[in-house]
DNA sequence: TCTTATGCATAATTCTCTTATGTATTGATC
DNA sequence: GATCAATACATAAGAGAATTATGCATAAGA
């Protein structure tokens, strides 16, 4: 696991971007996918994950859509077309934050 | 200048990193030196700096030299072997962890 | 039967930073 | 010679995003 530290103010980013790219998916199937892409090196907390899906789907990012599988619950979310729009640009701040911290740190580019 | 967000947790390895490459530095000094480097993209702040500067002292990173300039106070900084020590490991620790972000967000290195 | 995995959610706390405030010197402009 | 911007330090109040802890419940495997 990485240091928490470096993880703040991506988690958004994050989530925009995996269900951008692998449709509708619920809460838990997102940590596992997450966990996969990053090798097991980062591993999305219920603390952390639940509220802020909550605050994409009040920002109209994310939509939901509840559904009984049996007898368990599972809330599925799917970016919005607002939801879209955004998730470029997030990436793109990301990759030139990466840019200036190289700058700043004097490496080069992994 | 960045979405601060992204910028939480880099604090520490930024001044530890500026101060192996500089040398001796004091606290304005540094501001102004990572503001260049990150080409006005990094703008640091009294409130973040100062705070952060005297828990890495504390913590036997760095050690403090107190000079007066005339009737100015300036108190210069420098990095301990400790600190020296410690430096590669975050900047490590920073590129690993732009490598795993990459593979979440499915970009390519810059 | 018991533990692990699945699945959601919220509350208390911690940590780091921003914003605001305070004090003071120096240099440039009007 | 007055005023503003830059230099130079420092701390306190507040905000924001995460961790940790807790709660509830079903399903699967040992």
């Amino acid at each position: 696991m990485h240091s928490p530290e470096l993880l703040k103010g991506t988690l958004q980013t994050i989530l925009l971007k995996v269900l951008k790219d692998n449709g509708r998916m619920y809460g838990y199937e997102i940590t596992q996918r997450v966990k996969e892409l990053s090798d097991g090196r980062i591993l999305l907390t219920e603390g952390a994950l639940y509220p802020a899906l909550h605050k994409l789907e009040a920002e109209g990012l994310l939509q939901t859509e509840t559904v009984l599988m049996g007898k368990r619950v599972r809330k599925y979310y799917t970016i919005t077309p607002a939801g879209t729009n955004l998730v470029g640009d997030r990436v793109s701040e990301f990759m030139d934050f990466i840019k200036t911290m190289s700058a700043v740190l004097q490496v080069k580019y992994i």
